[in-house]
DNA sequence: TTATGTAACTTGCAATAAGCAAGTGACTAG
DNA sequence: CTAGTCACTTGCTTATTGCAAGTTACATAA
């Protein structure tokens, strides 16, 4: 992974290593900051939407994460109504371009997780989500 | 993602949801598991090994993670050697299967993390660390 | 034979992060 | 003027990390 005659002195911006995957970690290796990207990516774009998704994130994890993502330019805010001051979240490139690991962790979780929803059965609902808009 | 008619009440086993996403992160999700299988994946076998990687794992954190890994199958441990006993971990078929969602986390790491490897640059390296065994 | 060294951990403890409940401010609808 | 919604923030308790040091089993060198 890493140049073993230098070993840890090269060292991406605020990284732990030049590893692409270790940089990757620092910014989404937890348990919600996916799950956000995951239901942005379902079409959802609001902070009680996000709110509402089964696995009940808690609400200052929340605020704290969409601050990281935002900082981290993979996602973008924007006012999508004055009177009452409604937000709408939204993916930028660098947040749509995360779509194959997400992609690649339904393949892997929903063959070896039971209970777990299949790409298909997600699809779905994604479609229907979509509908309803 | 999930049933909106019937919601929190279809969860998978130990998870927070019937979601592929969110139940591999209750696995993975978190800063250093994936680096472990990434170790693994580039052909690293020992626990001294492990913790030689640059990014420095701290060594309670790696034992409890080799210990998760190994309960959900997705590593398996062998005695290689007896006097002095030392051990080898390799991948599992569930554990090599995850190779698709590092591959993704490369991918996109080395694009948008500046400093970052790229694929080639780690894949050459590899290729050398295979040499020299 | 004692002394040093290595591999693979374990233990103790301080610091950081997560999780929960409650509160806030702007605004709307009844 | 009361209740309700959205998008958060604050306070506090509990859980997880990270660091240093210790442990056990063996090996090799003096």
């Amino acid at each position: 992974m890493i140049d073993q005659k230098n070993p840890g002195k090269e060292v991406c911006v605020d990284g732990r290593s030049p590893c692409p995957v270790a940089c990757s970690l620092d910014l989404l290796g937890d348990k919600w900051t996916l799950l956000v990207v995951r239901d942005l990516l379902l079409g959802k774009t609001t902070y009680t939407e996000f709110q509402n998704s089964p696995e009940g994130i808690p609400t200052n994890i929340l605020a704290e994460r969409l601050k990281r993502l935002l900082a981290a330019g993979v996602i973008e805010k924007s006012r999508y109504q004055d009177r009452p001051v409604r937000y709408a979240y939204h993916l930028t490139k660098k947040g749509r371009d995360l779509r194959p690991v997400l992609s690649a962790m339904i393949d892997w979780g929903s063959r070896y997780i039971p209970g777990t929803l299949t790409r298909e059965q997600i699809e779905a609902m994604a479609a229907q989500l979509s509908e309803n808009t």
